[in-house]
RNA sequence: GGAGGUGUAGCAUAAUUGGUAAUGCACCGGUCUUGAAAACCGGCGUCCUCACGGACUUGGGGGUUCGAGUCCCUCCACCUCCGCCA
């Protein structure tokens, strides 16, 4: 969310991110109620000091026993107004909550401006597409004739979109989750493992609600969400809190499986783990001084993309310009990775900078050595999510004979070094 | 799931029959000192306001009352015991 105060200073810039984004928000409603709450609060808060003062006087009056009728029959009239005052305001308040839950992050200025992929600008590029000289297969064939998965039995289970992986395909899954772990521990992120269902209220913090409610599971009984995505557990590890200035930045790194109900993502798209409802990945969520995030965005986008580079795989760092940045990011990386038997790119990451958009929702701040206080701006990447990870690994590392070998770094973690 | 208890600032502890949150420690700044400690002074929860000031704050929400930390209802968290389950 953005702070009032900066819509009311700029209400042309943000009128602007709204349409980049392509999202709904009505900023003159929202400077009406600005304004008309402000001298609500002035009315309001006279009638109360008037009132502090009258109670007072009746305290007086009650040690010297005099009479206090009228004192308190003027209290009564002041609480009357007041209760009508307070709730004029709370409604106000929330109708303005409503309004501004509603308006995205204002984009960066390095981000390039444009409406859709075709302006996102390609950062860098790490080695080149794999060359083959036989017929490659697709990560479905291979792992279906190594009997890595299997999407057949899974939708038995759960319906389509489940993966179940079964023998060295599950050994690969977990070996893939322990090495980013371990190497993100490594360099200096705190592991955490959280809880997999959430509040309501910890998925407006991050941003997911109200904006993405229909692609989230949700559990109505308990009133909990399965997390999309690890983010939403950590960001709001420090909800509503105030952090001292010596203990950022904070870097944690989490596992976690992540739930999408993808609505309306059917077809040729979903092809085995193209697009999933199930999946696990690895997180990095920070919360930093606002000075430092952009420095933080470029070294978390450097971590994640060091997994690709250690697994040696084919990859591209792009830069989304703004009709592609999510509702909550004020600058977003993607990171690609190239999948020779598909073809073409998959996204395995995105690394965001959300500024204070998310910390000023889940209210989290930090008391700088001054003393005073201010809102911490949080990041976070996957690095990475395992399934089109998956997909390039089988595709990349495939072999004339109909296996996969496995990458040097890889082979502790996965107890092989060939799929066969 | 059942019964009982607890919840006050970073921590720890107060607040007659309801009268509007007191104190200690820690922390920050200042005075003093060669420096430090001690002592003393100030700050030490949030918001509005250019400012002066003012408002709010006892786990959350609601109610009674002129007035609620205090009385009532409800939800949450934690603790103890019982039951159930891996």
């Amino acid at each position: 969310m953005l702070s009032i105060k900066y819509i009311r200073e700029n209400p042309e810039v943000v009128q602007a991110a709204i349409s980049n984004k392509g999202e709904k928000g009505d900023v003159h409603e929202i400077l009406r109620l600005d304004k008309k709450i402000r001298q609500l609060i002035h009315d309001v808060e006279a009638k109360k000091a008037e009132k502090n003062r009258t109670n007072s006087q009746i305290v007086e009056a009650n040690r010297n026993s005099q009479d206090a009728d009228q004192l308190i029959k003027k209290m009564k009239k002041l609480s009357a107004e007041i209760k009508m005052g307070d709730s004029d305001l709370t409604q106000s308040r929330h109708q303005l909550n409503e309004l501004l839950i509603w308006v995205p992050n204002i984009p960066h200025e390095s981000v390039p401006v444009g409406v859709d992929e075709s302006t996102n600008v390609e950062v860098r590029m790490r080695g080149e597409a794999p060359t083959f000289d036989f017929e490659i297969k697709t990560h479905l064939d291979l792992g279906t004739s190594l009997h890595l998965f299997d999407f057949e039995r899974a939708a038995k289970i759960s319906g389509s979109g489940f993966p179940l992986f079964t023998g060295k395909g599950a050994k690969l899954e977990r070996g893939l989750i322990n090495f980013m772990l371990d190497y993100h521990v490594q360099r200096g992120y705190k592991e955490v493992y959280t809880p997999f269902m959430t509040l309501p209220a910890a998925n407006e913090a991050t941003g997911q609600l109200p904006k993405l409610k229909e692609d989230m599971y949700f559990v109505e009984r308990d009133n909990l969400y399965l997390i999309p995505t690890a983010e939403v557990p950590v960001t709001n590890i420090h909800r509503g809190e105030i952090l001292s200035e010596d203990e950022l930045p904070i870097h944690y790194v989490a596992f976690s499986p992540c739930f999408r109900r993808e609505a309306g993502s059917y077809g040729k798209e979903t092809r085995g783990l193209l697009r999933v409802h199930q999946f696990n990945k690895v997180e990095l969520v920070k919360f930093v001084k606002p000075e430092t995030s952009y420095q933080e965005l470029e070294r978390l986008t450097r971590d994640a993309e060091s997994i690709l580079k250690e697994l040696g795989l084919h990859y591209r760092v792009v830069a989304l310009s703004t009709g592609e940045l999510s509702f909550a990011a004020a600058k977003c990386y993607d990171l690609e990775v190239w999948a020779p038997g598909e073809n073409r790119w998959l996204e395995v990451s995105s690394c965001s900078n959300y500024e204070s958009f998310q910390a000023r929702r889940a209210n989290i701040r930090y008391r700088r050595k001054d003393g005073k206080l201010e809102f911490v701006h949080t990041l976070n990447g996957s690095a990475l999510a395992t399934p089109r990870l998956t997909i390039a690994l089988l595709e990349t590392y495939q072999t004339d004979e109909g296996s996969v070998m496995i990458p040097e770094i890889l082979q502790p973690y996965v107890g092989e070094t060939v799929l066969k």
